[in-house]
RNA sequence: CGCGGGAUGGAGCAGUCCGGUAGCUCGUCAGGCUCAUAACCUGAAGGUCGUAGGUUCAAAUCCUACUCCCGCAACCA
C-alpha cells in the first residue's frame, strides 16, 4: 500500500469569479498533487469553496439574489476552474454541505469539551451600513462630532455578545510548535513574520455572530453562527471525512501540506493549529504561503480595471502554457509578476523553441529516415554522456526541487537537460550521417528518443496534457508514466521488440503570436 | 524608534547564511547549420552589484548610517 500524501488549496471565498490568483494556487497545488502521484504516493487533493461570512451575504444582497443561490452560482465558476485548468482535485468541497455542517459543529463541540469558550460582549465602532467593526485607527473624522469608516459611512459604538476562544492561553505551545518543527511554515520569511506576530502576544479571538445567519449554527447557540474562520479551515478535515475518525481521516489526517496565500497566513499558522490543540487533534505537518501575483509589477485591483481572466488566459494560450509560465517564471513562495507578453516570450523560448522543437525535429527524422521505426543500437560516449546527463535532471535533481516545490529551479534544471539535448543534435549532425553513416545516425536518434522520453515524463506534473500527448506520440504506455520508470532500464527494448512505429510527428507546443497592438502601450 | 520583503549589465532574476575570477533567461550584435515550430548551435558587446562610511590581504556577500520601492499592521478570504 503505497504511502498517503494529503494536500489542500485554500478554500477559495467566491464573492466574485475566480482571479488569476486563485488559478495560481490550483495550479501549483496541483503540480504538486500530481508529482507526488508520479512518485507513488496515494494523493488526497481537496479544494472548494468558503462560502460563509458576511461578505457572502452582503455581495449576495447587492445582486439582489439569495444568498445561497448566488453562493451555487459562484462556486460553479470555481468548480469550472478546476477542470478548466486540469486541477486533479479528488474532492471539492463547499462549505454550505451538510457533511462541512456536521464536521465543524463536531470541532467546535471538541474545543469547547476543552473548556477553551467563554461569553462575551464584543465591542466596537460598527458601521450599520456595512454591517461591519471598524478599528479605530480606520476612522475619519465627519462633521462634527460623527465618525466615518473607511467606506465613509457613518459608525456607532456597538456591542455584540459572542463566543471568545481563548487563543491568548496557547501562545507558548504555538511557539514550542514552531521551534521544534522549523519547517511547519513555509517559507522562512512567513515563519519569522507569524513568529513575531504570535511573541507579541495574542488576544482572545471572537469566534461567533449574532449579527446575520449565513453560517454553521453554534451548537447549543441558536442565535450564533461561527465566525467564517473556524468553519473554513475545518473544510480539511471535512474533506477527509471527519468527525469520522476511522476510514479516510485515520489514512490522510494530519495534511502534508496546505497551499494558501501569503494573506492568509496567520489563520492557517496561528488560529487554525490553536484550534487543533483545543480539540485535541494532530496538527498538519506544513503550512505553505505562496506569493501573490502582480500584473506588470503592479497589484491587481477592480478599481485599476487589470483583474484578469484566469479561463479567457488559458483559452487564448493554452492551459499548460498557462501552467508552465506561472511555475517556471515565478520561484514558489515569492510575489511574481505577469503580462500575456511574459508568458508568450517564456513558453516561446521554453517550450515551443527549444523542447518542443527538439522533439519535432528528432522525430521528423526518425520518422523520414527510419520509416518511424525504433531499433537497438550501440552507443558511444557522446550519447552516454547525453543520457546520463538528462537522467540526473530527470530522475535527480528535478524531482529534489519539485519535492521542496522549488518548481522554477526544478524547471531550470530540466531546461538545461534540453539545452544540451540541442547542443547534442547539432554536434552529432544526424542529416549529415544519413549519407555517410546511418547506423550512427540511428545510434544519435535513438539516443535522442530515450532523452525525450525523460524529459517529458519529468515535466508531467507541469504540462500534463502536452506531455502526455508526446509520450503517445513516443508509443510510451500508460502505465509508465511516472518516477519509478526512471529505475527501468529495459522500457526501450520492450517498446522496439512491441514492433512500435512513430506516426508523422505533430508539433506538441506550437509557437504564441503577440497579438498585434499589445505591448506598445504607453509605460 | 511598529513588522517584513526588495534595490545586481536594456528587461526579469540567481548569487548574500559559510567573504576570494559577477552567473542565468529574454533582448541586441556577429558567425555557423539547414534535421526542425522564421526554430537550433557558437561567440561577442553590455554591470564601479541603491548611497556613504567601516572591518579585511580581499566584500554583491560581514558591520554602521542613509535613500528609494513594495506589502502587512489582529478578527478584513
Amino acid at each position: 500500500m503505497s504511502q498517503p500524501f494529503y494536500i489542500t488549496t485554500a478554500i477559495a471565498y467566491p464573492n466574485g469569479k475566480p482571479h488569476i490568483g486563485h488559478a495560481y494556487e490550483a495550479i501549483a497545488t496541483d503540480a504538486i498533487a500530481r508529482f507526488q502521484r508520479m512518485m507513488g504516493r496515494d494523493v488526497r487533493f481537496v479544494t472548494g469553496t468558503d462560502e460563509h461570512g458576511l461578505k457572502m451575504v452582503q455581495t449576495a444582497r447587492d445582486a439582489e439574489r439569495d444568498t445561497l443561490e448566488f453562493s451555487n452560482e459562484m462556486s460553479i465558476y470555481f468548480y469550472e476552474m478546476c477542470e478548466k485548468l486540469d486541477v486533479s482535485y479528488t474532492d471539492f468541497l463547499r462549505t454550505s454541505e451538510p457533511r462541512h455542517h456536521d464536521a465543524s459543529k463536531a470541532l467546535w463541540k471538541a474545543m469547547e469539551a476543552n473548556d477553551d469558550f467563554y461569553l462575551d460582549r464584543y465591542e466596537g465602532w460598527y458601521s450599520v451600513r456595512d454591517e461591519a467593526f471598524y478599528d479605530e485607527k480606520e476612522l475619519s473624522g465627519g462633521e462634527g462630532e460623527e465618525k466615518l469608516s473607511p467606506q465613509g459611512t457613518p459608525v456607532e459604538w456597538t456591542a455584540e455578545e459572542t463566543w471568545f476562544f481563548k487563543l491568548s492561553e496557547y501562545q507558548d505551545r504555538l511557539l514550542k510548535h514552531y521551534q521544534d518543527n522549523p519547517d511547519f511554515i513555509q517559507p522562512e520569511s512567513r515563519r519569522n513574520e507569524v513568529m513575531r506576530f504570535v511573541e507579541g502576544g495574542l488576544r482572545d479571538l471572537s469566534v461567533s455572530r449574532t449579527s446575520f445567519d449565513w453560517g454553521v449554527p453554534v451548537p447549543g447557540s441558536p442565535d450564533h453562527v461561527m465566525y467564517v474562520w473556524v468553519d473554513a479551515l475545518t473544510t480539511y478535515m471535512t474533506g477527509v471525512g471527519y468527525p469520522d475518525t476511522e476510514g479516510d481521516y485515520a489514512k490522510y489526517w494530519p495534511a502534508d501540506v496546505h497551499i494558501i496565500g501569503k494573506d492568509i497566513v496567520r489563520f492557517h499558522a496561528v488560529y487554525w493549529p490553536a484550534f487543533l490543540m483545543s480539540a485535541g487533534l494532530p496538527l498538519p505537518k506544513k503550512i505553505f504561503g505562496h506569493g501573490f501575483l502582480l500584473y506588470r509589477g503592479e497589484k491587481m485591483s477592480k478599481s485599476s480595471g487589470n483583474v484578469v481572466d484566469p479561463m479567457e488566459l488559458a483559452e487564448r494560450l493554452g492551459v499548460d502554457q498557462l501552467r508552465y509560465f506561472l511555475l517556471a517564471d515565478i520561484p514558489f513562495g515569492k510575489d511574481g509578476s505577469y503580462s500575456e507578453e511574459a508568458i508568450i516570450t517564456r513558453v516561446n523560448a521554453d517550450l515551443a523553441n527549444s523542447f518542443g522543437n527538439l522533439v519535432q525535429r528528432t522525430l521528423s527524422m526518425i520518422f523520414k529516415n527510419m520509416d518511424g521505426r525504433l531499433a537497438l543500437c550501440d552507443h558511444n560516449q557522446d550519447d552516454a554522456d547525453l543520457l546520463a546527463k538528462v537522467n540526473s535532471a530527470c530522475a535527480a535533481e528535478l524531482p529534489r526541487a519539485f519535492t521542496e516545490f522549488n518548481f522554477s529551479q526544478g524547471i531550470e534544471v530540466w531546461m538545461r537537460a534540453v539545452f544540451a539535448c540541442n547542443q547534442y543534435v547539432d554536434d552529432q549532425a544526424p542529416w549529415a550521417l544519413k549519407k555517410t553513416d546511418p547506423e550512427r545516425m540511428a545510434a544519435v536518434l535513438m539516443t535522442l528518443f530515450k532523452a525525450i522520453r525523460d524529459l517529458t515524463i519529468a515535466i508531467m506534473p507541469i504540462v500534463p496534457t502536452s506531455a502526455g500527448a508526446i509520450l503517445d506520440q513516443l508509443g510510451v504506455a500508460l502505465e509508465g508514466r511516472d518516477y519509478a520508470t526512471f529505475e527501468d532500464t529495459d522500457w526501450f527494448a520492450r517498446l522496439v521488440d512491441s514492433g512500435f512505429a512513430l506516426e508523422k510527428p505533430k508539433p506538441a507546443f506550437p509557437r504564441l503570436e503577440l497579438p498585434t497592438g499589445e505591448g506598445e502601450e504607453v509605460a
